[in-house]
DNA sequence: CGGCGCATTGAAAGCGCTTTGGAAGATCCT
DNA sequence: AGGATCTTCCAAAGCGCTTTCAATGCGCCG
């Protein structure tokens, strides 16, 4: 059923019909509410892509997901980002066309994707300190909305992120209340911009506590259990071992759990713990008490925002840019305790 | 930069610079060069709405996954099957379009996706036992692969999924060969249709070897590690505790360690675990040596080759339905031992 | 040399929608 | 009553592409 057959059984003109499917006023009321009884009862649909060559809106937004060359990792993060942008987009009647890139080729595709007119906007995922994707964006004038920050790009646009930086100072500070002076942190790889902020809050509330820090109690790689694994172990083998540990991830922080039991010492006695919590859908953190003392920030959450943003600004493209910097929170679990005297 | 600018630029028709774009043979191979040089240098890519609207096309592909209403849990196998599948929509220029449903809302976003023409075909997910789903995508006519199988489903159709039944047979008797006789099973969901199968595989191998299925051993939830905690944890404590584990996936099977943990037990000494694997890119289970040990079956692969059959499909609606089976592997890690005296 | 076949190009219609520019009839005002 | 003004509808153009059908020019054969 396309809208020539259904105006011909309304016995109406293409043109009214879809004037009342669109609500526009020069159409009386009574032929509205039976074109739209008619359309429901035929259960028509406009053509997507008729109307969108139509009206020039691809009523489309591209997330376009770097997958690291070497490890062919997807971030865990992404599926619970992008359900909470899809619950966004439903309401708003956008289609989320989601393409994966070995990184480094982001320019080829964004430029196809432009040129071809197959969305209005992007959301930049996985965004590096140093990104060259969004002065490229910039020149070929694609609407976009960054998932994080880019600290060496200086141009103005749009962006959604957690207060890493704050998040893992105040972690930091929660730890060193509680009079651990050897802190141990598995960050993520530090040319992610989320991580950098990160260690800077690290770094800075270690200073703030007038201890210096040491470079053999920091690591940093893509957070996967095994580099959680693997760095607590290093740590804990050393001479003068951490007392404990910020993790950026849950996952990692499994893997640290894991060398912690391994070294016979006790989480929460022995060793205090404190993760960063995205709060994915499937990695809960315990119940009420959660398991890990966290900073916890839903990144669906973040989703549902970045993607209003976007649909804000692919209306409204010379407004100014906006920013949103959600705060996490910091939940005390089972993980920490007072140092070991 | 569109075709008719493009063939003015060139001195051409429209006519012939589409011809010479697509690749038809009445074009002469000197102009054919003259415009593919033209379209390089422009950077002309054809708009993909009006392209669809003339061929009839949408080349694009739905992926609507579910989400259940009250935990609003995203599956983390997800993530993997998606980039698999994004790679094979990649080299066919297809496009993947995803959207969420609360589950029970499918009908409506089928429809849909059919009625304005959005997609050419869609890929099922998370498909269950008794599925409505298989019927209504039949009677509306879009074509769809199943990542899974639907056992109360009895028309015919395509499908990419693991051998469950087998794996978790396999995995069963490798631990009755060391001993064990006590097993728990830490399953999924067993409306899931996967589960079930698996579910299946372990009572066969139960029963093979003359011993009855203890129900307080089996115990099936979706699969988080706070299931995997507390299934573990019930079951040791029972009067007659399992020696052994086997678990849907490495996240149970991470609550589960937790559990055995706790219990003051070793793993891979007094209680052996085996559990499913997916080959998650995140969550690697251990480099040369697993730390698991585990049925293993890439997820991502499955999302490649749903892809491919379901770009088959859509080119040929008329061919016999296809269906692929890959079996997994059982790798052994250090989670599993002969089951103690 | 006229006509045929082949190679190459174009004009124009059509895909299903929106939207501009009327037009017809109803309503209103003086 | 008769023009002005709404109200309500429609014809037709246009979005950027593909594809059918036709046209042109050329070499070649008898």
């Amino acid at each position: 059923m396309n809208l020539k057959e259904l105006s011909q059984n309304l016995g109406l003109s293409p043109t009214t019909v879809s004037r009342a499917l669109n609500g526009y006023p020069e159409v009386s009321e009574a032929t509205r509410q039976r074109v739209l009884a008619a359309a429901r009862q035929h259960n028509y649909r406009p053509n997507t892509r008729a109307k969108g060559l139509a009206t020039g809106q691809a009523m489309s937004i591209g997330h376009v997901i770097p997958i690291s060359r070497q490890d062919a990792m997807v971030n865990p993060v992404f599926g619970d980002f992008i359900a909470g942008a899809a619950e966004t987009y439903a309401r708003f009647g956008y289609e989320m066309i989601l393409s994966t890139v070995a990184d480094g080729d982001e320019a080829d595709v964004y430029r196809s994707l432009k040129a071809r007119g197959a969305v209005d906007g992007i959301v930049v995922h996985e965004v590096r300190r140093e990104d060259t994707r969004l002065e490229l964006l910039g020149e070929i004038a694609l609407p976009f909305v960054v998932h994080g920050r880019s600290s060496e790009y200086d141009g103005e646009y749009s962006w959604v992120d957690v207060n890493n930086r704050s998040a893992f100072r105040r972690a930091t500070r929660f730890l060193l209340d509680l009079g651990h002076r050897r802190i141990g942190l598995v960050n993520g790889d530090e040319e992610m911009d989320f991580a950098w902020r990160r260690r800077r809050g690290y770094e800075a509330a270690i200073m703030e506590a007038g201890i210096a820090v040491d470079p053999a109690l920091c690591s940093s790689a893509q957070m996967t259990d095994a580099h959680g694994y693997r760095s607590a172990r290093a740590m804990l083998g050393l001479p003068n071992p951490p007392t404990a540990f910020l993790s950026a991830s849950l996952i990692s922080a499994l893997g640290i759990h894991q060398a912690v039991q391994e070294a016979g010492l006790t989480m929460g006695r022995d060793i205090s713990i404190v993760t960063h919590d995205d709060a994915l859908s499937y990695l809960q953190n315990g119940g009420d008490v959660p398991i890990y003392t966290a900073t916890r920030s839903s990144v669906r959450q973040a989703g549902r925002q970045a993607a209003s943003l976007l649909i804000e600004r692919i209306a409204n493209p010379d407004a100014p840019h906006r920013q949103e910097l959600l705060e996490a929170s910091l939940v005390v679990g089972r993980s920490t305790g007072p140092a070991p005297a």
